[in-house]
DNA sequence: TATTTAAGTTAGTTTCAATTAACAATCGGG
DNA sequence: CCCGATTGTTAATTGAAACTAACTTAAATA
């Protein structure tokens, strides 16, 4: 019951936002994202329903619990956080930000995120 | 032959800077920095060794080749930068960034590293 | 020097997260 | 309604990276 792997929270963040571009979420749409085979997506799917996090039925369109939100919503959180850093601070094309935010996203702390939130938010004021 | 994983990456770094501070390298002080038992060192270097990354031999001290070095010092490299980020600019803790560095460095990819290092050369002018 | 302690290694196991191959269910067009 | 294509699942395997238990080598000290 201890922290998700990276593994789990890419696949909480690609079902929320399948869920908000799509309405629906299904099993292919996953693996195509995640660039990963169709089974992987079931078994992620198992384990995930487990632990919680989503409400799996076989053949069935798949949905995030409410404590799947939470994490999700998190995870965006942090990959939007580095992604605006990237691009704004450090002028980085968008494509490349969102890929590196994409491998950045689950080491980042609370801590830092919330002081990183801060620093951006700054940063908009002073328009640098 | 492609990257190195985040835990190869970790025991090359350990082993520079133990080589730095105390001049040789023995197993046992890499499973103390690392946290890993004696046996995860010794299939952590032979599988280095194999890799061209290390000068491995039985009860022997480690020392890295010239390959390893670069890439340890290139993990050094982002670690610094990182930490560097999150103190001046962040203002987080010492030991928190610390931390944090060694999470989030092997996911810095090197262009980002490279832009995040120019960051840090202005703000340092700028005296922010 | 003999013996004990520390360090290093080997062998076997576990967990995680992916894979392929083969099978099952669902769905859409004829 | 049926059939083929797509999607989903199951089972078995793989590979990385850790672990424990047991053994070996090396170092230290009495």
């Amino acid at each position: 019951m201890g922290d998700l792997s990276a593994s789990q929270e890419d696949y909480l963040e690609a079902i929320l936002r399948i869920q908000q571009e799509k309405g629906t979420v299904h099993a292919k749409e996953i693996a195509d994202r995640l660039q990963v085979t169709r089974p992987s997506v079931t078994g992620a799917l198992q384990m995930l329903d487990g632990e919680g996090m989503v409400h799996y039925a076989p053949y069935d369109v798949v949905t995030l619990s409410q404590k799947g939100i939470k994490v999700a919503e998190d995870v965006v959180r942090r990959h939007e956080a580095l992604r605006e850093f990237f691009v704004r601070i450090l002028d980085v094309p968008a494509d490349e930000a969102t890929r590196a935010a994409c491998a950045m996203e689950h080491a980042l702390s609370p801590d830092i995120l919330k002081r990183l939130i801060g620093f951006l938010k700054q940063s908009r004021k002073e328009g640098a």
